[in-house]
DNA sequence: CAACAATATTTGTACATACAAATGTAATGC
DNA sequence: GCATTACATTTGTATGTACAAATATTGTTG
């Protein structure tokens, strides 16, 4: 559906106004159709951390390291990471070196949450994508990339 | 900036996967960009619920119409509006043909804050936008609509 | 016309998020 | 070694959001 169609706007939009709102959309309906994470307690932003802690490889990583990684930065890591905690998939240590770091670790629990969501999200990310061809989808994404290249902001 | 150094990730990923998390992603930079808002203190959805009043050209709208066209659909029209209605930008009153329903209107109060706000978001979207060209933006827009396109969810 | 279902909106509750300020720790200059 | 600044994380507070349940009104059926 295209996007006019889908928030019923009448007035035709210039494409530019159109692809701001149209990044926007499609975004929160990636969200919504990502049921799976509800399905497992997790938020999208716990998950994103999960994954960031995996890919550490046994290496700890403290908040600003996990901050910087997440795809939607909130500011409130440390209480998105008390809640992975309290549910014993992230363990959490003051690192001895500097005590004001804090060091995560994605626990054995953590890893096997993420095991079982993997096939999951590989097989929800092919039905997202299925319309869309090798080509297209290396076009959207160079295209992404070239509109986040402003340097004005952030 | 590509998707992988934004987030910092080591592995290369699969184009699906990237541009999944690429239009995550750059809606949230979307997002973050939009300081605008704040400045008036308007949060997104608020702006958009007065989008949809002004498209409305003095027509009422009741709470079902708004939510369908609002870009972020949430569940939580009523209170949004409240909070539009205690700045006086939305005017609120009970349908007298079905008083289940809820007549809205934007108040000229709302239609100055728009126009004020017009320009700067038309220029904010041409920043956004600025190094993309026109048959880009045709091309990533057809990207998102295509990429939506699923039928399966939602 | 009473009972029930359908529709439109609101409210309750729990949780998430944003921003600023506070805390605790380390590094630097004098 | 003490004060000052910078750094890393946490906490406070206000606000926003999600989902379910509640309320109010209308339409339908026996």
């Amino acid at each position: 559906m295209s996007i006019e169609k889908a928030i019923k706007t009448t007035a035709p939009m210039e494409p530019r106004n159109k692809a701001v709102i149209n990044v926007l959309y499609t975004s929160r309906y990636l969200e919504a159709t990502a049921t799976h994470f509800k399905e497992n307690d997790l938020t999208m932003q716990q998950y994103n951390v999960l994954r960031i802690l995996r890919g550490q490889k046994g290496k700890p990583a403290n908040v600003m390291t996990v901050q910087e990684r997440m795809i939607d930065r909130s500011s409130n890591t440390t209480r998105l990471i008390d809640k992975l905690v309290k549910k014993s998939l992230v363990k959490r240590q003051v690192c001895q070196q500097n005590r004001r770091k804090i060091e995560l670790f994605i626990t054995s629990e953590g890893m096997e949450l993420l095991s079982s969501l993997d096939p999951i999200i590989e097989h929800h990310n092919k039905e997202i994508t299925q319309h869309l061809t090798a080509k297209e989808l290396e076009t959207l994404n160079l295209l992404l990339d070239k509109m986040r290249n402003n340097d004005k902001h952030l």
